[in-house]
DNA sequence: CTTGACCTTCCCATCGTTGGAAGCCCCATA
DNA sequence: TATGGGGCTTCCAACGATGGGAAGGTCAAG
């Protein structure tokens, strides 16, 4: 199987799969005798595992520690619960932070009045003091 | 004013102070007899407002944009309010898009027993078919 | 045999930021 | 006055993940 095919099967790139090997996170994958990368099932299987993973906002080292975990069959499922909750909390960590730019910059905006006058206090906001930045604070913890 | 005062009045770092003038978002600084970068208050309030619009989530492209707007006296409010909205519309569709990865593992590391076998419904999911990606409350768990 | 679609490697770009190296400048202290 | 250490200058490289493209080899169909 070309890289082509197992980039349409697998839904990663053929760029990428050249970079996931190039970087290490995958083996070097069989060539035929004219030098093209060569394919079989149990690879395409590997590297769909890699665009779940990738899709679920795993960081490419991350992604390396489950693909060791998956081909471990002693593994202990509380190593792989472990990774997923980190990745869980790194996750909801990020969204709070753009939650709060969100709320803050949507407050700003709700006070501009949006005509052809340039009193704004979105750009008032910005280029004064760092006092008050987060209107936001009472957030339901969902 | 050398880079070093500017950056720690300004909140925004010598590398990047730099940066911002090489790619032509901020006017190159005058410069003293020897070379060093001077910087005087209007800078530095630029540097600031640069800073706030950066810590909300604008890319420079739009830190630019708004730049411009701060600097024309004639400018019309409704015009940074569409920057602002369209800002808050990118955030929270990250938003959308970083809560469905983490409500997805969520779910999938809540049915992981998390103990010393090595079965994992996380890794089983992850390579298996895409019958899964769907959002977390969509799937009941059998 | 030609053509076109594929493959190979290599380089460059993104975006915002940080780090380092080599070399010059400025100030304080001995 | 000399010296040392910090700050300044420029340039180069890297990060994560991906895309684009050039130059050249290979394969399969016509």
């Amino acid at each position: 199987m070309n890289i082509g095919d197992a980039a349409a099967r697998s839904g990663v790139s053929a760029k990428m799969i050249r970079y996931y090997e190039r970087i290490g996170l995958i083996p070097a994958a069989a060539r035929t005798a004219s030098g093209y990368r060569d394919y079989a099932d149990p690879d395409i299987h590997m590297l769909r595992f890699i665009a779940r993973a990738r899709d679920l906002g795993f960081p490419i080292a991350e992604i390396s520690a489950l693909l060791d975990l998956w081909r471990d069959k002693d593994r202990r499922s509380a190593d792989v619960k472990a990774l997923a909750q980190a990745r869980v909390r790194d996750l909801r960590h990020k969204i709070a932070h753009l939650q709060d730019m969100a709320d803050t910059l949507e407050d700003l905006a709700q006070g501009c009045a949006g005509n052809d006058r340039p009193d704004c206090p979105i750009l008032h906001r910005l280029q004064t003091r760092d006092d008050a930045a987060a209107p936001a604070q009472e957030r339901t913890p969902s």
